[in-house]
DNA sequence: AATCAATTCAACCGCCTCGTG
DNA sequence: ACACGAGGCGGTTGAATTGAT
């Protein structure tokens, strides 16, 4: 499913964009594995990437990380997520930080197919329904099922050890023709 | 079964901030 | 004080997928 694949070329170094190939995928993790994160654009000329140091910063960040989670969002997520773009408005990444796990162009993505689209529907029966919305338009209960104030947000600290997370994760949604496992089997393997 | 429309989400772009020389 | 590069962030795009007709 190669989408939007191209290669260009600045200053005579060939950059590849579009979507990322399963090997590349494999170089990324490995030399992760062994050198660690950061310095992005010196990561991946030494990694042979023919990416930018930001394309590789966000793949790995949005996908590639071993404690990231995709797909389903649980009524916790939700209206914490709300509960926060209420209090910080489209701050993604500080949103994130409270979500373990998830990533803010996830919770971005999330906000703007899903959420936004919803409050439009629930605005358009503006007046029958005001005593439902606050500010934001939120229709949902602060309340959680689980009795839990998403506002009270020592519930939900900032993840400073995203690994430590021991929530259930949810069946992935990955589109790869390969899954996570696929490339962390292989990662373990190359690494023996 | 075919076509069209709507939705999803990975990835790119451009701007901003911060650290360094 | 200024210039430059790297990293981070939010907005946007567009191909793939899904749903409706």
């Amino acid at each position: 499913m190669e989408k939007r694949s191209s290669t260009t070329f600045v200053h005579e170094v060939e950059v590849r964009k579009g979507p990322w190939t399963m090997e590349e995928d494999l170089i990324l993790i490995n030399y992760i594995a062994d050198h660690g994160e950061g310095v992005w654009n010196t990561l991946a000329k030494s990694a042979g990437l023919k990416r930018t140091g930001k394309s590789c910063r966000l793949r790995w960040l949005n996908y590639l990380r071993p404690d990231v989670r995709r797909g389903n969002i649980t009524p916790e997520e939700q209206l914490l997520i709300m509960e926060l773009h209420a209090k910080w408005g489209n701050r993604w990444s500080k949103i994130a930080k409270y979500l373990p796990g998830r990533t803010d162009n996830e919770i971005k993505n999330y906000w703007r197919t899903r959420i936004q689209k919803h409050v439009k529907q629930v605005n358009t029966y503006d007046g029958q329904t005001s005593s439902m919305q606050n500010n934001q338009g939120n229709m949902f209960s602060t309340q959680t099922c689980t009795g839990v104030n998403p506002m009270d947000l020592s519930h939900y600290p900032p993840c400073d050890n995203p690994m430590s997370y021991s929530g259930s994760f949810a069946p992935e949604t990955n589109e790869n023709p390969w899954s996570m496992e696929d490339l962390w089997s292989l990662q373990v393997l190359s690494n023996d």
